[in-house]
DNA sequence: ACCCAGGGCGTTG
DNA sequence: CAACGCCATGGG
């Protein structure tokens, strides 16, 4: 057993099955059918948008993107970021945004020869790597775009997850991005469909609590399900 | 007038 | 390497 070498940390450990609190989850909320966008593309300038701000405004900053036909990579790389940066308002740090979507193209014209198909059907250690070379685009951002727009099996771990699942004690608060997505890996099977639905879920749990008005409590489902055990 | 949202980066000590 | 400031909108 290897659960001595973890000091304190292990004694806690195992409770609830990670499998199960999935489906205590899908069972509250329903599948989920994420991420929220018609293609790959629309994932992919969505994670960017998307990042720390409310989805509703990121929404808002894809539509402005659509209505101007600059919802490609391809037309976003003919564009000039202070062309793209006003109509992204919505989205928050806008002029950051721009430029990453700029660095976005850049890669997918320089390295795949503008082929969104290559790109994303490339071995998956170096796609991250790629990817993760660009500026603006950390853990998250890259595994989101893994799991939604090139369709791996890559867990993606959020604030939302941190919290929750920290507040549940499975995992330490200060874990690395890595050893979290690890923890998740090892005890989930390599499903496509579970880690999309999953994250999902996460983030419909966390958008309704989180707040300190409600600290993971009363209308949480999966606190009640896993207080009853 | 607060608070915070599906991050990431650069700069400090 | 942790802690923090920065980016800089819109809804509750």
């Amino acid at each position: 057993m290897k659960a001595e070498k973890d000091p304190g940390w292990a004694q806690t450990e195992p409770q609830i099955p990670l499998y199960e609190i999935y489906q205590a989850l899908r069972r509250a909320f329903g599948h989920q059918h994420w991420w929220p966008a018609e293609t790959a593309e629309e994932v992919i300038v969505g994670a960017v948008l998307a990042q720390n701000v409310a989805w509703e405004n990121a929404s808002r900053a894809i539509r402005a993107l659509k209505e101007k036909q600059l919802l490609s990579l391809a037309a976003l790389h003919e564009t000039d970021a202070t062309v793209i940066a006003p109509l992204i308002r919505p989205s928050r740090f806008y002029n950051q945004k721009a430029q990453r979507l700029k660095n976005l193209s850049d890669l997918l014209m320089d390295r795949f020869q503008g082929s969104l198909e290559a790109m994303l059907a490339a071995d998956l250690s170096l796609l991250r790597k790629e990817l993760m070379n660009l500026s603006g685009f950390g853990n998250e951002t890259v595994d989101s775009i893994l799991l939604y727009a090139a369709q791996k099996p890559v867990f993606v771990i959020d604030a939302y997850t941190r919290r929750i699942f920290s507040r549940l004690a499975l995992i330490p608060p200060d874990w690395s991005y890595r050893a979290c997505q690890q923890y998740f890996m090892d005890r989930l099977p390599a499903d496509l469909d579970l880690y999309q639905d999953f994250h999902a879920q996460i983030v419909c749990l966390g958008s309704r609590i989180c707040k300190k008005k409600n600290p993971l409590c009363s209308y949480c489902p999966l606190i009640r399900w896993c207080k009853k055990k």
